[in-house]
DNA sequence: AGTTTTATGTGAAATGGATAACAATGTTTT
DNA sequence: AAAACATTGTTATCCATTTCACATAAAACT
């Protein structure tokens, strides 16, 4: 409802930065051109439903040819924003927010955790790969100042929802949930969620029941 | 395709867990019975999602009157195999996997990371959170006395695809994927992926291209 | 230059999932 | 015991997404 490339679906939106980093590997690699059977067996996702997320921008190929890698990647990159860096919040620096600090997200996206907010007095003042630590008490001033609208949660459970509450005050935008709460936000945020215990839990149910289909074939698949 | 209980739709599937997590949560709140309009508000599911999903195993609940929590929670119980403990591998002890180590999978889950494998010298043979880290030239041969067939991979990329070519052969069947690679596995095996940079680079697509809900009516939605 | 090959972009069909809406039925109240 | 109420289970509908299949056009070959 905003910007200029009009209504993206979702699923596609969800695949873009995904056939980015595989555009990048090719483009490391020296490869000139890609077809979406290629693309699609780098990525595992069916080729014609390549060709149909690059169609909504437009004819991106050449029939015969393929998609030309530099031009392609290119155009997702200006298509996701990577020229400009983009600042992320770390909400929360126990185990798992320390793991995403040294997590290089910058490698692949250029996005980067900028500031992080914790309530332990050892941690603050602090820096963790070179991210300063802040007392949560600041954390609206802060994120202010430094114009942040997206933060990553790794808080414990129970102060999940009132932490959403204060980030909604200070005009957070988005949040990046590992935390197993379900959010109540306003309408104008969006949040991911990330819960490592369901994602381990549903792998387990369908291996049980739906049992690891019985080799007929035996052909590669995914997913 | 094998199993008691006949073909669940996969989206269902993925819920589970997390209603089986709230559930335990109004348990132990004392609550005595819920009704889908309820527990929609806490899981943030639409309630005749719920309804549908529930009706796939059966009629769980009473016109008029809801769903019983002990019910519900013991009838879940069973069907997500919370009775036995499920092993599962940590395949990369760095900065996640040392994470995950310590998150608790156990509380919510009886899913329990029981062994850990690194090629680190300095990390071998000393346990953390009291697991046990082997040496990855020792992979298959633990993991088959072991009976594991689940596995959390949190290598670097590059290594993930002939690290899950040896998982496979260590006859595991579902990989939890934190890499950025995509895997080609066998039919038999199952996959599923975290992939981090991509969910926090789609949530930044999301917040710059769809834009923030122009706050029309200012009512209360969810992911 | 003509023929064959390759691979796109897309209409049409198929699949999968979410939601609205309500009859059926048990619960609660009076 | 009757009336009013609440809430399920499900049918029908809707919506989003995937996939098929092929006309089209460029590329590669001869």
């Amino acid at each position: 409802m905003s910007s200029e490339t009009l209504k993206i679906p979702q699923a596609t939106a969800k695949r873009l930065p995904l056939y980015y980093r595989f555009l990048k590997n090719l483009h490391s690699a020296g490869k000139l051109r890609v077809s979406s059977a290629e693309l699609s067996e780098a990525v595992k996702v069916d080729s014609a439903t390549i060709r149909r997320d690059f169609s909504y921008f437009g004819a991106l190929g050449k029939k015969g040819y393929g998609y030309n890698v530099d031009y392609l990647l290119s155009f997702f990159r200006k298509t996701l924003d990577q020229d400009e860096l983009t600042k992320v919040a770390l909400v929360g620096v126990g185990n798992l927010g320390t793991a995403l600090l040294n997590y290089n997200f910058l490698k692949n996206n250029n996005t980067k955790i900028s500031v992080a907010f914790d309530i332990d007095e050892a941690k603050i003042g602090s820096t963790m790969s070179g991210v300063t630590i802040y007392h949560m008490d600041d954390m609206e001033k802060v994120l202010t100042e430094l114009g942040i609208t997206i933060a990553i949660l790794t808080v414990p459970a129970p102060f999940a929802q009132s932490i959403t509450d204060r980030l909604a005050q200070a005009n957070v935008k988005g949040i990046l949930n590992f935390t197993p709460a379900r959010l109540t936000v306003p309408a104008t945020m969006r949040v991911h969620h990330i819960d490592l215990a369901v994602e381990l839990q549903s792998l387990v149910y369908f291996l049980k029941h739906y049992g690891v289909n019985e080799v007929e074939e035996l052909e590669e698949v995914e997913e």
